[in-house]
DNA sequence: ATGCCTTGTCGCACAAGA
């Protein structure tokens, strides 16, 4: 089973774009992040066509989340719980029955958090003690869990190709990163530096200054598995060519497989 | 040093992204 994340920078403006890397890759669950869409706006049937069933969670011009299967979930969740204030439309868990225990995928948009010193800094911090208290939650019940998405956080120097870039970068401050590495440490693996401690691996460049084309990337992209699904890893990818396609999004899929 | 692009918005410039 290959479950996936992607940051598409808007739906609408990304629609050709996801619907060729889904005929390409055929996830068999794939959270999206920033679709920027109001849940109705969502062009679901385009995507239902591929054979996918659709699960939002949207919001007016900015943020959104969804999550596409090609098995309908049991249960959905919308909204990360501890701030019933909090408007923005960052996270959706999406429960799938198999034949062990139950899988449960939660795919997150993990605030930006620039620039320092704002309130914008400080909800990137609340918004990451939040999920450290649902993953806490989550994991205590021992099923196939896992968080996916884009965290905003490029956990070390080497996930950076210009680290000395981004020390002034919320997604670089000590704090995110420890932040990060609490949530890792509550007994997840982070998929990606489970396999490989090769440089040079990275899930975003920017639109701007030719990034891509320098390599000039980041990894802020993670897939963290529960015991109970890491136990079932069996590869891990970062599908980076689809950078270089038209109307690319600044971000890329990042993948596991599982065996179930 | 700043902006470099891209997206969405009750557009005709701006906020937000990272």
């Amino acid at each position: 089973m290959k479950i996936a994340t992607w940051n598409i920078n808007g739906v609408k403006a990304r629609l050709e774009t996801s619907l060729s890397w889904l005929s390409e890759a055929r996830p068999d669950i794939v959270c999206l992040q920033e679709i920027k869409s109001v849940d109705e706006g969502f062009p679901a049937s385009a995507f239902e066509e591929l054979g996918y069933h659709v699960e939002t969670h949207g919001q007016k011009g900015f943020n959104g989340v969804a999550i596409l299967s090609l098995e309908k979930p049991v249960d959905v969740n919308r909204g990360l719980p501890g701030d019933p204030s909090d408007e923005q439309a960052r996270y959706i868990e999406a429960v799938f029955e198999t034949s062990a225990s139950p899988l449960r995928v939660g795919g997150l948009y993990l605030p930006n958090g620039n620039p320092l010193g704002t309130e914008k800094f400080d909800y990137k911090l609340r918004w990451m003690d939040r999920l450290h208290a649902h993953a806490r939650a989550c994991l205590a019940r021992e099923e196939r869990f896992m968080l996916l998405g884009d965290y905003n956080v490029i956990p070390d120097p080497v996930d950076a190709r210009n680290p000395a870039a981004w020390t002034q970068d919320a997604l670089f401050q000590p704090e995110s990163r420890q932040a990060f590495r609490a949530l890792v440490n509550l007994g997840f693996t982070e998929a990606v530096r489970a396999t490989s401690d090769m440089p040079g691996v990275y899930s975003f460049w920017d639109y701007q200054a030719g990034a891509w084309q320098k390599n000039n990337g980041i990894r802020i992209d993670h897939i963290l598995l529960a015991p109970e699904a890491s136990d079932r890893l069996t590869s891990v990818g970062i599908d980076a060519h689809v950078r270089g396609w038209e109307k690319p999004s600044d971000h890329v899929p990042v993948w596991v497989e599982l065996s179930v």
